[in-house]
RNA sequence: GGAGGAAUGGCAGAGUGGUCGAAUGCGGCGGUCUUGAAAACCGUUGUCCGCCAACCGGUGGACCGGGGGUUCGAAUCCCUCUUCCUCCGCCA
């Protein structure tokens, strides 16, 4: 969420920002101003008869002591008056603050400058590419054929247990689960990221903090009887364990690293994108989350892209890093690199990680903020989060690149976690 | 799941209807003293939304777990939710 002090000030600037974005309901800013007049408006007033009663609720006291019931009667009188305009008031004023904060969770972060102009995909500027595409050998097959012919993952007995997009995995390829799990946590460790393992049902409030509510509600399973939410990503937990917190300057920058399940509803998405491990409603993600000053925020996301990068080739995968233009970008961020690994039988590209900056759009929903040493107020932190990795599209990688005739070679940097250096048929 | 108790500022802990945003202690910050530090002493010490001045600052309102109610007036009384503690039951 967008402060309202910046929109009032930068009204210009937040309209041509958010072009960038798409945004298609421009008139919502003036909107939003014209509310934020009236609420002020409304609360000198207000602020002005609650000023008396306050006073003259005094006097009655004194009064009181004094015996005088009669003068204490007077303005008991005048004061249920005054009372009666405040509760007006008060009522314009909730409503106006409902409204103006009803329009103003309606509006996306406003992207950064670098960040090109586009619709969707299509005009996406790739970064960086690295690794060299790998020619798919002959009868090269796609992850979910190779699945059922060594034994590792069983979708259909998933579609048993729970529904599609819920795969079982087995055997080796269970253990290639945990290895790259492991493998991943003890990357971001040593990067020096502190290790989170949080509850993966979080409450509304969490929900809202992070911007999955009001308007994503529909993509996060939900439990009525307790009114929880199943995690979409670590993000949600991690970034809400600093909700409503005032940090010192000095306890900055904050580096946390979480594995965790994550569950997606994924409404709406049908065809070849949901393939096997392509798109699934459970699936394994380590995540790493920073807090920032925001004068260092955007060295800080350069550092995770780094960081990421460094694993996608230590699992010597084919990727390349993609900035997203205004209209991929997700409602909550201010500039995404997207890694995207090649997978060789499927012949496309997938997406593995997302690291983005938020600046203070979630740290401001959050009441996330922190203070510099010797300053009186705080300031909004700056969050920013990134997949470090998902682990689905980077197993259905990892085996359609590397089949042989033999089996599915692990790549070198794991097969001490695996404890094995090929997947063979049964 | 059942029965009781509790929730106050960074922490501890007073406060049971009216000058209470809240005593006191600790911690933090600033100062005196000191070559420096400690001790001692003095001062200061939250958050949010406004208004005025817009450099310092001044000023109004709100906040004592959350929400609602009683009252001219609530940290204080009532209702409700949440959380924590104790006891019982169940259990990985």
């Amino acid at each position: 969420m967008l402060t309202i002090q910046f929109i009032r000030e930068n009204r210009e600037k937040v309209l041509e920002l958010l072009k960038i974005k798409n945004f298609q309901t421009p008139a919502i800013i003036d909107n939003i101003i014209d509310l934020d007049n009236d609420r002020r408006n409304l609360q000198v007033k207000a602020n002005d008869i609650q000023s008396e009663i306050n006073n003259t609720n005094k006097e009655i006291g004194i009064l009181f002591r004094k015996g005088d019931t009669e003068g204490a009667d007077r303005i008991k009188e005048q004061n249920s008056l005054r009372k009666e305009r405040v509760l007006d008031l008060e009522e314009s004023l909730r409503k106006t603050g409902d409204e103006l904060r009803a329009l103003l969770l309606q509006v996306p972060n406003l992207p950064h400058p670098s960040v090109p102009p586009g619709n969707g995909a299509a005009d996406n500027k790739i970064v960086r590419e690295g690794g060299s595409i790998p020619v798919p050998g002959k009868g090269a097959l796609p992850h979910w054929d190779l699945a059922k012919i060594y034994g590792i993952i069983d979708f259909d007995l998933g579609v048993k247990l729970t529904g599609g997009g819920f795969p079982v995995f087995k055997k080796k390829g269970a253990a290639l689960q945990r290895a790259l799990i492991h493998f991943f946590l003890d990357e971001n460790v040593a990067a020096g990221y502190d290790e989170i393992l949080p509850p993966l049902l979080v409450n509304e409030e969490s929900g809202f903090g992070t911007g999955q509510l009001p308007d994503k509600e529909g993509q996060m399973y939900y439990i009525p009887s307790d009114n929880f939410y199943l995690i979409p990503t670590a993000e949600v937990p991690v970034t809400n364990i600093y909700r409503d917190v005032i940090l010192d300057a000095d306890d900055l920058p904050i580096r946390n690293t979480a594995y965790t399940a994550c569950f997606r509803r994924e409404a709406g998405s049908y065809g070849k994108d949901v393939r096997g491990l392509n798109r699934v409603h459970q699936f394994d993600k380590v995540e790493i989350v920073r807090i920032e000053h925001p004068d260092v925020s955007y060295r800080a996301l350069e550092e995770m892209v780094s960081h990421v990068e460094m694993l996608v080739r230590k699992l010597e995968l084919p990727y390349r890093i993609v900035q997203l233009c205004g209209g991929d970008m997700s409602f909550t961020s201010a500039l995404t690199y997207d890694f995207e690994v090649y997978a060789a039988a499927q012949g496309r590209w997938l997406e593995v990680s997302s690291v983005s900056n938020f600046e203070s759009f979630q740290a401001n929903r959050l009441k996330l903020r922190f203070r510099e040493k010797g300053d009186k107020k705080p300031r909004l932190a700056h969050t920013l989060n990134g997949s470090a990795l998902a682990l689905p599209r980077i197993v259905a990688a990892i085996m359609e690149n590397n089949q042989t005739p033999r089996g599915i070679v692990v790549p070198e940097i794991l097969r001490s976690y695996t404890g094995f250096d090929i997947i063979l048929k049964d």
